[in-house]
DNA sequence: AAAAAGAACAACCGCTGTTAC
DNA sequence: GGTAACAGCGGTTGTTCTTTT
């Protein structure tokens, strides 16, 4: 009953890595007969391995169709594109891209795309914001030691420091420290809003910080930007992209990969539940592709760009502000940052979220 | 120039659904 | 209908290459 035996069960079978003869009586079997059974290859072959190996040698890097070298821009957004839909699914994500294998698409997630996603903010795993505290806590940090040092470093390398340089280094400095402070409360919002299972929260924490103070956060983030972008290197203080709350789709409008040509979305753009499960549909088509939900952009963020597109009901509201200079438009600030640098603060906000 | 660290890649392992018997 | 191997898939590991210190 049953079949025979699995060549993996055999003896003496090779493994490792494959030699360019072992390669070369691959191809030529191949070539001239098929791969037909992978099992009874290897022998037919004149190869010493399991036929597992052999499939695997052959789908992952010896196949003629397969296209060798970096990912395109293309097959980068597309794939997360699909990854944000179908998941780990390698080898349907494979199925869009001709050419690559679900190993060489695996492979290139876990080693670039996963981490530049680490590093917009984006969870890789559910294509949302990062939620986790050690990304919101460390944030002010992170981006203190590495863009604005840059900033400062490029800006008066050359030179000696004056005292209006130093005092610009300190003020940038300062300013630097409320804009991260603001990211995280903006990322905090958007965590809360975008999850009805904790809006009481996010009420919770409005009575902790004063909800009119909250509510002008956009515009005096976008103003600062527009008062410091005297500093052409400030633009690229935007790896860490704040998102719209309950607008995570609408993020798209900002995002390089959506060329013009793929007409953006044109629907279902919620970022919830796109994943289908049916054995028959892998839950996406081509011709859906500008249907998914984009992700958020990687280029450098700019406040102007974010919240015109995002938030212009807040707008007419507060407009006063947007035209008011630096030293104005963190004066309502002051009040909730001096608050926050109490070791409690934070841990009340987290308490409530968790 | 050497060592260490990180990134990239290839291959293996083990699980699961399918299929041959 | 039951059993066991197959084929495919995703996760993980090991090796090699590149970059940084």
């Amino acid at each position: 009953m049953g079949r025979s035996p699995c060549c993996d069960e055999k003896a003496d079978l090779k493994k490792g890595p494959w030699t360019p003869e072992e390669d070369k009586k691959l191809v030529d079997y191949i070539t001239a007969h098929g791969h037909g059974s992978w099992r009874s290859l290897p022998k037919l072959a004149g190869l010493n391995r399991c036929g597992k190996s052999c499939r695997l040698r052959w789908t992952n890097y010896l196949r003629p169709d397969i296209k060798r070298g970096k990912f395109s821009e293309e097959e980068e957004r597309i794939i997360i594109h699909l990854h944000s839909v179908l998941g780990n699914k390698w080898s349907r994500i494979a199925g869009h891209l001709p050419g690559r294998t679900d190993n060489e698409i695996k492979n290139f997630w876990n080693t670039y795309l996963r981490k530049k996603l680490l590093h917009m903010g984006i969870d890789p795993n559910t294509h949302k914001p990062r939620t986790d505290l050690n990304h919101l806590l460390n944030l002010s940090q992170l981006l203190s030691s590495s863009h604005l040092s840059n900033l400062i470093m490029n800006t008066t390398s050359t030179t000696i420091s004056t005292p209006l340089e130093n005092a610009l280094k300190l003020q940038a400095d300062a300013a630097h420290q409320y804009m991260a402070k603001i990211r995280m409360l903006q990322n905090l919002m958007q965590v809360m809003n975008s999850s009805s299972t904790i809006s009481n929260t996010a009420q919770n924490i409005e009575n902790i910080i004063n909800p009119s103070t909250l509510l002008g956060v956009q515009n005096d983030l976008h103003t600062f930007e527009g008062q410091i972008t005297g500093y052409d290197q400030i633009q690229n203080l935007g790896n860490f992209v704040p998102l719209c709350p309950n607008e995570y789709s609408k993020a798209i409008d900002m995002n390089p990969w959506a060329s013009s040509e793929s007409g953006g979305r044109t629907g279902g753009g919620d970022g919830v539940d796109h994943q289908k499960n049916s054995a028959d549909d892998d839950g996406f088509h081509d011709q859906n592709i500008d249907q998914l939900p984009r992700l958020v952009s990687s280029a450098p963020f700019t406040g102007r760009t974010s919240f015109s597109s995002n938030h212009t009901e807040n707008k007419s509201d507060h407009s006063a502000i947007v035209n008011s200079p630096i030293s104005t438009v963190f004066e309502d600030w002051e009040k909730l940052m001096d608050d926050e640098s109490t070791e409690s603060y934070w841990k009340d906000i987290l308490e409530l979220m968790s």
